[in-house]
DNA sequence: CTGGATCCATAAGGATACTG
DNA sequence: CAGTATCCTTATGGATCCAG
């Protein structure tokens, strides 16, 4: 394994761009609630339990500013909006998903390393 | 793709946790960092362009107390004091690379996404 | 229902100075 | 060299109210 940082000096470089856009906290969760099929603002909002409607709003503007999500209104009273992932968006689900299964394989002994560390202090 | 949150309605569900954990805007970069090898913590610092002082020390005293990093001080002087990935780090590092791939592979066609956007707007 | 706009508390994080 | 401690500014984000 060697580093993957293409130029870790270089701020601008694409990785460093891609983390300055899914650190937020809620995009990556937002994009996984997508990835089972296109979904309503309220709904998205129940399922990533624990996001402000702000947040909620602000995200989802963001990523189908950035071309991960699309969004379609239906003009319809009460009004209905749906976001679906694009195919760039499916596309970046994949890694995330890698990312999801090692937490769910590996989180246990973080957890483990957490409470040992803390024991020792 | 499905949805691969495991269950989103659980702030405390594995997923959630590690995204709690490289959200933070450094971890990822520093993981990425020491993909090649460990290095003293001056060396990560001139690495990770941008990084305070005070976030690297913080940023890796978490991945120890993670089970990600390993610290190695040298009694020397002045001290030496080194930081290297563990074997679980080193697993982590595996599903973050795929992470980068993406983003070398797609932040242009975000980046016209974000110019498109604005242009309609 | 799907947001927009404001206000406000808290936390993240940079700058700086200092220490073994 | 490898941090620690402090101050202070900014950004994050929740709560609330309003609107089409």
């Amino acid at each position: 394994m060697t580093s993957f940082l293409p130029d870790p000096y270089d701020r601008d470089c694409p990785t460093r761009q891609l983390l300055d856009r899914i650190g937020d906290q809620w995009t990556v969760l937002i994009v996984g609630t997508l990835g089972g099929g296109p979904l309503r603002f309220t709904e998205i909002g129940r399922r990533v339990q624990g996001i402000s409607q702000k947040m909620l709003t602000q995200t989802l503007r963001a990523l189908v500013r950035d071309g991960i999500l699309e969004r379609r209104m239906y003009a319809e009273i009460p009004p209905r909006v749906e976001y679906e992932l694009t195919d760039l968006g499916r596309d970046l689900a994949e890694p995330l998903s890698m990312l999801a299964e090692w937490a769910k394989a590996h989180m246990g002994r973080v957890q483990e390393a957490r409470e040992s560390y803390d024991r020792a202090s």
